[in-house]
DNA sequence: TGTTATTCGGACATTTATTATCCGATTTAA
DNA sequence: TTAAATCGGATAATAAATGTCCGAATAACA
Protein backbone atom coordinates (compact mmCIF):
# COMPACT_ATOMS: atom_id res chain seq x y z
CA UNK A 1 0.00 0.00 0.00
CA UNK A 2 2.11 3.11 -1.61
CA UNK A 3 0.95 6.03 -2.85
CA UNK A 4 3.68 6.76 -5.78
CA UNK A 5 6.53 9.08 -6.10
CA UNK A 6 4.64 10.85 -8.58
CA UNK A 7 1.84 12.55 -6.22
CA UNK A 8 4.86 14.18 -4.41
CA UNK A 9 6.20 15.46 -7.10
CA UNK A 10 2.51 16.94 -8.89
CA UNK A 11 1.82 18.45 -5.65
CA UNK A 12 5.18 20.06 -5.34
CA UNK A 13 4.64 21.52 -9.22
CA UNK A 14 1.21 22.56 -8.12
CA UNK A 15 2.29 24.46 -5.15
CA UNK A 16 4.96 25.90 -7.33
CA UNK A 17 2.41 26.80 -10.08
CA UNK A 18 0.56 28.84 -7.75
CA UNK A 19 2.94 31.55 -8.02
CA UNK A 20 3.07 31.89 -11.38
CA UNK A 21 2.31 35.73 -13.04
CA UNK A 22 -0.79 36.02 -14.93
CA UNK A 23 -0.23 34.69 -18.93
CA UNK A 24 3.05 32.69 -17.82
CA UNK A 25 3.86 29.06 -17.97
CA UNK A 26 6.49 26.39 -16.71
CA UNK A 27 7.97 23.86 -18.50
CA UNK A 28 8.48 20.80 -17.27
CA UNK A 29 12.03 20.91 -17.89
CA UNK A 30 12.10 23.68 -15.67
CA UNK A 31 9.61 22.03 -13.15
CA UNK A 32 12.18 18.87 -12.96
CA UNK A 33 15.38 20.99 -12.60
CA UNK A 34 13.77 23.24 -9.22
CA UNK A 35 13.34 19.71 -7.53
CA UNK A 36 15.69 17.91 -9.27
CA UNK A 37 14.26 14.91 -10.54
CA UNK A 38 14.22 13.57 -13.85
CA UNK A 39 12.91 15.41 -16.28
CA UNK A 40 10.89 12.91 -18.79
CA UNK A 41 9.30 11.38 -15.68
CA UNK A 42 8.30 14.81 -14.26
CA UNK A 43 6.77 15.83 -17.60
CA UNK A 44 4.47 12.37 -17.42
CA UNK A 45 2.78 13.67 -14.40
CA UNK A 46 2.42 16.98 -15.54
CA UNK A 47 0.47 15.22 -18.52
CA UNK A 48 -1.39 13.61 -16.15
CA UNK A 49 -2.52 16.39 -14.30
CA UNK A 50 -3.66 18.15 -18.05
CA UNK A 51 -6.00 15.09 -18.87
CA UNK A 52 -7.81 15.54 -15.76
CA UNK A 53 -8.27 19.09 -16.43
CA UNK A 54 -5.86 20.57 -13.55
CA UNK A 55 -3.47 22.34 -15.34
CA UNK A 56 -3.00 23.37 -19.12
CA UNK A 57 -0.47 22.84 -21.24
CA UNK A 58 1.22 25.50 -23.88
CA UNK A 59 2.92 23.26 -26.53
CA UNK A 60 5.75 25.20 -28.85
CA UNK A 61 8.01 27.76 -28.27
CA UNK A 62 7.51 29.65 -24.61
CA UNK A 63 5.09 26.88 -23.91
CA UNK A 64 4.96 25.53 -20.71
CA UNK A 65 2.35 24.56 -18.19
CA UNK A 66 0.03 26.72 -15.44
CA UNK A 67 -2.65 26.29 -13.24
CA UNK A 68 -6.32 25.22 -15.26
CA UNK A 69 -7.92 27.11 -12.20
CA UNK A 70 -8.04 28.82 -8.90
CA UNK A 71 -5.82 27.33 -6.64
CA UNK A 72 -8.72 27.34 -4.15
CA UNK A 73 -10.63 25.21 -6.28
CA UNK A 74 -7.80 22.43 -6.62
CA UNK A 75 -7.56 19.64 -3.72
CA UNK A 76 -5.19 17.39 -3.06
CA UNK A 77 -6.78 14.46 -3.57
CA UNK A 78 -7.61 16.02 -6.68
CA UNK A 79 -3.66 15.29 -8.15
CA UNK A 80 -3.26 12.08 -6.29
CA UNK A 81 -6.74 10.74 -8.03
CA UNK A 82 -4.81 12.47 -11.35
CA UNK A 83 -2.00 10.58 -10.83
CA UNK A 84 -2.87 7.51 -8.85
CA UNK A 85 -6.57 7.10 -11.22
CA UNK A 86 -10.02 6.43 -9.33
CA UNK A 87 -9.85 2.68 -8.50
CA UNK A 88 -10.47 2.11 -4.72
CA UNK A 89 -7.20 0.75 -3.28
CA UNK A 90 -8.65 -2.67 -1.79
CA UNK A 91 -9.96 -4.56 -4.51
CA UNK A 92 -12.40 -6.85 -3.20
CA UNK A 93 -12.08 -10.35 -5.43
CA UNK A 94 -15.73 -11.93 -4.44
CA UNK A 95 -14.17 -15.19 -2.52
CA UNK A 96 -17.02 -15.26 -0.44
CA UNK A 97 -18.26 -16.89 -3.66
CA UNK A 98 -15.32 -19.35 -4.21
CA UNK A 99 -15.03 -23.11 -2.43
CA UNK A 100 -17.40 -25.45 -0.96
CA UNK A 101 -19.56 -22.99 1.14
CA UNK A 102 -19.12 -20.33 -1.95
CA UNK A 103 -22.28 -17.78 -1.73
CA UNK A 104 -24.41 -17.76 -5.02
CA UNK A 105 -24.14 -14.61 -6.82
CA UNK A 106 -27.55 -13.94 -6.61
CA UNK A 107 -27.10 -13.94 -2.96
CA UNK A 108 -24.21 -11.08 -3.57
CA UNK A 109 -26.34 -8.12 -3.35
CA UNK A 110 -24.75 -6.25 -1.02
CA UNK A 111 -21.24 -5.61 -0.92
CA UNK A 112 -18.99 -7.71 1.13
CA UNK A 113 -18.57 -6.73 4.86
CA UNK A 114 -15.31 -6.53 4.61
CA UNK A 115 -14.88 -4.49 1.40
CA UNK A 116 -17.67 -2.09 2.89
CA UNK A 117 -14.87 -1.26 5.60
CA UNK A 118 -12.46 -0.80 3.49
CA UNK A 119 -14.69 1.20 1.35
CA UNK A 120 -15.91 3.22 4.55
CA UNK A 121 -11.99 3.86 5.16
CA UNK A 122 -11.05 4.48 1.84
CA UNK A 123 -13.87 7.32 1.44
CA UNK A 124 -12.38 9.06 5.04
CA UNK A 125 -8.98 9.23 3.57
CA UNK A 126 -10.49 11.01 0.44
CA UNK A 127 -12.42 13.17 2.00
CA UNK A 128 -9.54 14.62 4.27
CA UNK A 129 -7.33 14.94 1.07
CA UNK A 130 -10.27 17.02 -0.45
CA UNK A 131 -10.32 19.50 2.79
CA UNK A 132 -6.82 20.36 1.60
CA UNK A 133 -6.63 22.72 -1.04
CA UNK A 134 -3.47 24.03 -3.30
CA UNK A 135 -4.58 27.61 -1.83
CA UNK A 136 -4.04 26.32 1.70
CA UNK A 137 -0.67 24.54 0.83
CA UNK A 138 0.42 27.89 -0.56
CA UNK A 139 -0.59 29.71 2.15
CA UNK A 140 1.18 27.31 4.74
CA UNK A 141 4.43 27.73 2.43
CA UNK A 142 3.83 31.46 3.19
CA UNK A 143 3.77 31.38 6.46
CA UNK A 144 6.75 28.93 7.43
CA UNK A 145 9.22 30.12 5.32
CA UNK A 146 12.14 32.89 5.75
CA UNK A 147 11.99 35.86 3.45
CA UNK A 148 15.10 35.23 1.96
CA UNK A 149 13.91 31.84 0.50
CA UNK A 150 10.57 33.43 -0.76
CA UNK A 151 12.39 36.19 -2.60
CA UNK A 152 15.16 33.25 -3.82
CA UNK A 153 12.14 31.36 -5.21
CA UNK A 154 10.58 34.94 -6.68
CA UNK A 155 13.92 35.47 -8.74
CA UNK A 156 13.83 31.81 -10.00
CA UNK A 157 10.44 31.80 -11.06
CA UNK A 158 11.38 35.35 -12.98
CA UNK A 159 14.15 34.11 -14.51
CA UNK A 160 12.54 30.76 -16.00
CA UNK A 161 9.14 32.11 -17.10
CA UNK A 162 8.35 34.34 -20.39
CA UNK A 163 4.85 35.28 -21.39
CA UNK A 164 3.12 32.49 -23.16
CA UNK A 165 1.24 33.30 -26.17
CA UNK A 166 -2.24 31.12 -26.61
CA UNK A 167 -3.56 28.30 -24.58
CA UNK A 168 -4.35 24.46 -25.27
CA UNK B 1 -1.97 3.12 -4.36
CA UNK B 2 -3.44 -0.83 -4.10
CA UNK B 3 -3.72 -2.77 -1.08
CA UNK B 4 -2.69 -6.32 -1.45
CA UNK B 5 -4.75 -9.15 -2.03
CA UNK B 6 -3.03 -11.14 1.05
CA UNK B 7 -5.05 -8.58 2.98
CA UNK B 8 -8.32 -9.71 1.90
CA UNK B 9 -7.90 -13.48 2.50
CA UNK B 10 -6.48 -12.45 5.90
CA UNK B 11 -9.67 -10.70 6.97
CA UNK B 12 -11.92 -13.74 5.64
CA UNK B 13 -9.49 -15.99 7.06
CA UNK B 14 -9.86 -14.51 10.35
CA UNK B 15 -13.54 -13.91 9.86
CA UNK B 16 -13.53 -17.39 9.74
CA UNK B 17 -11.62 -18.57 12.56
CA UNK B 18 -13.97 -16.89 14.74
CA UNK B 19 -16.55 -19.64 14.71
CA UNK B 20 -13.61 -22.32 15.47
CA UNK B 21 -14.59 -23.97 18.51
CA UNK B 22 -12.38 -24.36 21.48
CA UNK B 23 -9.57 -25.96 21.47
CA UNK B 24 -9.46 -26.47 17.88
CA UNK B 25 -6.99 -25.15 14.70
CA UNK B 26 -7.72 -24.59 11.13
CA UNK B 27 -4.75 -25.81 8.96
CA UNK B 28 -3.62 -23.42 6.05
CA UNK B 29 -4.47 -25.72 3.35
CA UNK B 30 -7.70 -25.75 4.40
CA UNK B 31 -7.98 -22.51 4.78
CA UNK B 32 -6.99 -21.76 1.24
CA UNK B 33 -8.73 -24.64 0.08
CA UNK B 34 -12.24 -23.03 1.58
CA UNK B 35 -11.40 -19.48 -0.15
CA UNK B 36 -10.11 -21.36 -3.10
CA UNK B 37 -6.84 -19.56 -3.67
CA UNK B 38 -3.14 -20.81 -3.72
CA UNK B 39 -2.33 -22.73 -0.46
CA UNK B 40 1.15 -21.36 -0.25
CA UNK B 41 0.80 -17.67 -0.58
CA UNK B 42 -2.34 -17.99 1.66
CA UNK B 43 0.07 -19.64 4.17
CA UNK B 44 2.53 -16.60 4.18
CA UNK B 45 -0.39 -14.40 5.50
CA UNK B 46 -1.31 -16.47 8.20
CA UNK B 47 2.82 -16.44 9.13
CA UNK B 48 2.31 -12.69 9.20
CA UNK B 49 -0.50 -12.69 11.16
CA UNK B 50 0.92 -15.41 13.34
CA UNK B 51 4.46 -13.02 13.68
CA UNK B 52 1.65 -10.24 15.07
CA UNK B 53 0.09 -12.15 17.44
CA UNK B 54 -2.87 -12.28 15.83
CA UNK B 55 -3.14 -15.64 15.18
CA UNK B 56 -1.81 -18.61 17.05
CA UNK B 57 0.04 -21.59 15.63
CA UNK B 58 0.38 -25.37 16.25
CA UNK B 59 3.05 -27.54 14.46
CA UNK B 60 2.98 -30.88 13.78
CA UNK B 61 0.61 -33.33 13.24
CA UNK B 62 -3.51 -31.97 14.10
CA UNK B 63 -1.52 -28.49 13.72
CA UNK B 64 -3.39 -25.36 12.58
CA UNK B 65 -3.85 -21.50 13.28
CA UNK B 66 -6.55 -20.25 15.49
CA UNK B 67 -7.44 -16.36 17.04
CA UNK B 68 -4.71 -15.45 19.44
CA UNK B 69 -7.04 -13.29 21.38
CA UNK B 70 -10.76 -12.31 21.49
CA UNK B 71 -12.58 -11.13 18.31
CA UNK B 72 -13.54 -8.12 19.83
CA UNK B 73 -9.62 -7.15 20.31
CA UNK B 74 -9.30 -7.64 16.80
CA UNK B 75 -9.64 -4.67 14.48
CA UNK B 76 -9.28 -4.87 10.82
CA UNK B 77 -6.28 -2.39 11.22
CA UNK B 78 -4.60 -5.06 12.70
CA UNK B 79 -4.77 -7.37 10.23
CA UNK B 80 -4.03 -4.66 7.71
CA UNK B 81 -0.96 -3.45 9.44
CA UNK B 82 0.02 -7.08 10.03
CA UNK B 83 -0.10 -8.10 6.12
CA UNK B 84 1.03 -4.65 4.76
CA UNK B 85 3.21 -3.08 7.18
CA UNK B 86 2.95 0.12 9.58
CA UNK B 87 4.89 2.24 7.09
CA UNK B 88 2.81 5.48 5.72
CA UNK B 89 1.79 4.68 1.92
CA UNK B 90 2.81 8.90 1.22
CA UNK B 91 6.75 8.96 1.36
CA UNK B 92 8.14 11.99 1.52
CA UNK B 93 11.64 12.14 -0.16
CA UNK B 94 12.02 15.87 0.93
CA UNK B 95 12.28 17.05 -2.19
CA UNK B 96 11.60 20.44 -1.10
CA UNK B 97 15.51 20.20 0.24
CA UNK B 98 16.40 20.02 -3.67
CA UNK B 99 17.13 22.44 -6.03
CA UNK B 100 18.81 26.07 -6.71
CA UNK B 101 16.18 27.20 -4.20
CA UNK B 102 16.13 24.02 -1.73
CA UNK B 103 15.84 24.60 1.89
CA UNK B 104 18.85 23.95 4.74
CA UNK B 105 18.31 20.70 6.52
CA UNK B 106 17.90 22.69 9.73
CA UNK B 107 15.14 24.58 8.44
CA UNK B 108 13.21 21.28 8.00
CA UNK B 109 12.28 20.64 11.53
CA UNK B 110 8.43 20.40 10.52
CA UNK B 111 7.32 18.02 7.97
CA UNK B 112 6.47 19.30 4.55
CA UNK B 113 2.68 20.45 4.40
CA UNK B 114 2.03 18.23 1.65
CA UNK B 115 3.52 15.06 3.63
CA UNK B 116 1.68 16.64 6.91
CA UNK B 117 -1.63 16.32 4.91
CA UNK B 118 -1.36 13.03 3.81
CA UNK B 119 -0.48 11.99 7.36
CA UNK B 120 -3.62 13.40 8.63
CA UNK B 121 -5.28 11.97 5.39
CA UNK B 122 -3.62 8.31 6.68
CA UNK B 123 -4.61 8.62 10.04
CA UNK B 124 -8.18 8.89 9.22
CA UNK B 125 -8.26 6.04 7.14
CA UNK B 126 -6.37 4.43 9.64
CA UNK B 127 -8.78 5.11 12.81
CA UNK B 128 -12.00 3.88 10.62
CA UNK B 129 -10.30 0.47 10.04
CA UNK B 130 -9.39 0.38 13.94
CA UNK B 131 -13.29 0.78 14.60
CA UNK B 132 -14.14 -2.85 13.23
CA UNK B 133 -13.28 -5.71 15.27
CA UNK B 134 -13.41 -9.04 13.86
CA UNK B 135 -16.70 -9.36 16.12
CA UNK B 136 -18.17 -6.59 14.22
CA UNK B 137 -17.78 -8.72 10.67
CA UNK B 138 -18.92 -11.73 12.08
CA UNK B 139 -22.25 -10.56 13.41
CA UNK B 140 -22.61 -9.28 10.05
CA UNK B 141 -22.22 -12.34 8.64
CA UNK B 142 -24.61 -13.89 11.09
CA UNK B 143 -27.31 -11.10 10.07
CA UNK B 144 -27.20 -11.43 6.54
CA UNK B 145 -26.31 -15.01 5.59
CA UNK B 146 -29.24 -17.70 4.98
CA UNK B 147 -29.69 -20.18 7.51
CA UNK B 148 -28.58 -22.81 5.05
CA UNK B 149 -25.09 -21.47 4.21
CA UNK B 150 -24.28 -21.16 8.27
CA UNK B 151 -25.08 -24.76 8.50
CA UNK B 152 -23.17 -25.87 5.66
CA UNK B 153 -19.77 -23.43 7.19
CA UNK B 154 -20.50 -25.56 10.31
CA UNK B 155 -20.28 -28.60 9.25
CA UNK B 156 -17.46 -28.11 6.75
CA UNK B 157 -15.79 -26.37 10.04
CA UNK B 158 -16.80 -30.18 11.80
CA UNK B 159 -15.35 -31.79 9.00
CA UNK B 160 -12.00 -30.08 8.81
CA UNK B 161 -11.15 -29.51 12.59
CA UNK B 162 -9.64 -31.97 14.78
CA UNK B 163 -8.99 -31.03 18.84
CA UNK B 164 -5.34 -29.88 19.21
CA UNK B 165 -3.15 -30.33 21.88
CA UNK B 166 -0.44 -28.45 22.25
CA UNK B 167 0.01 -23.97 21.19
CA UNK B 168 3.06 -22.47 19.91
C1' DT C 1 4.23 32.41 -45.26
C1' DG C 2 7.67 29.20 -44.81
C1' DT C 3 11.17 27.56 -41.61
C1' DT C 4 12.98 26.31 -37.41
C1' DA C 5 13.51 25.94 -32.63
C1' DT C 6 10.95 24.47 -28.82
C1' DT C 7 7.71 21.98 -26.23
C1' DC C 8 4.25 18.51 -25.21
C1' DG C 9 2.53 13.70 -25.75
C1' DG C 10 2.39 8.96 -25.91
C1' DA C 11 5.09 4.63 -26.89
C1' DC C 12 9.01 2.01 -25.17
C1' DA C 13 12.78 -0.12 -21.50
C1' DT C 14 14.18 -0.84 -16.71
C1' DT C 15 13.71 -1.44 -11.96
C1' DT C 16 11.02 -2.49 -7.91
C1' DA C 17 7.07 -4.60 -5.50
C1' DT C 18 3.66 -7.99 -5.47
C1' DT C 19 2.21 -12.66 -6.18
C1' DA C 20 3.15 -17.39 -6.15
C1' DT C 21 5.89 -21.58 -5.11
C1' DC C 22 9.03 -24.76 -3.14
C1' DC C 23 11.70 -27.40 0.28
C1' DG C 24 13.84 -27.74 4.81
C1' DA C 25 12.99 -27.26 10.10
C1' DT C 26 10.06 -28.50 13.75
C1' DT C 27 6.59 -30.64 16.28
C1' DT C 28 3.39 -34.02 17.71
C1' DA C 29 0.77 -38.41 17.47
C1' DA C 30 1.32 -43.16 17.39
C1' DT D 1 11.69 -43.97 18.31
C1' DT D 2 9.60 -43.38 14.15
C1' DA D 3 7.18 -41.15 10.80
C1' DA D 4 3.60 -38.33 9.20
C1' DA D 5 2.07 -33.72 9.19
C1' DT D 6 2.53 -28.87 9.62
C1' DC D 7 4.68 -24.39 9.91
C1' DG D 8 8.44 -21.24 8.43
C1' DG D 9 11.56 -18.81 5.74
C1' DA D 10 14.21 -18.79 1.31
C1' DT D 11 13.47 -18.79 -3.60
C1' DA D 12 11.16 -17.93 -8.65
C1' DA D 13 7.44 -15.73 -11.76
C1' DT D 14 4.49 -12.01 -12.61
C1' DA D 15 2.63 -7.37 -12.45
C1' DA D 16 3.17 -2.57 -11.36
C1' DA D 17 5.73 1.43 -10.73
C1' DT D 18 9.65 4.07 -12.34
C1' DG D 19 12.47 5.97 -15.73
C1' DT D 20 13.66 7.02 -20.81
C1' DC D 21 13.22 8.07 -25.57
C1' DC D 22 11.61 9.92 -30.00
C1' DG D 23 7.87 11.60 -32.90
C1' DA D 24 3.85 15.09 -33.37
C1' DA D 25 2.42 19.63 -32.80
C1' DT D 26 2.69 24.43 -32.04
C1' DA D 27 4.16 29.12 -31.96
C1' DA D 28 7.90 32.45 -32.65
C1' DC D 29 10.68 34.60 -36.02
C1' DA D 30 12.69 35.82 -40.35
Amino acid sequence: MQISKGVEWAAHAAVMMIALPDGRGLKAEALARYHEVPTAYMAKQLQALSKAEIVQSSRGAHGGYRLARLAADITLWDITAAIEGHAPAFRCTEIRQNGPCGLKKTDCNKPCQIAGAFAVAERAFRDSLKTVTLADLGAQVLQNSRPEHLSGVGNWLESETMPLSKKT
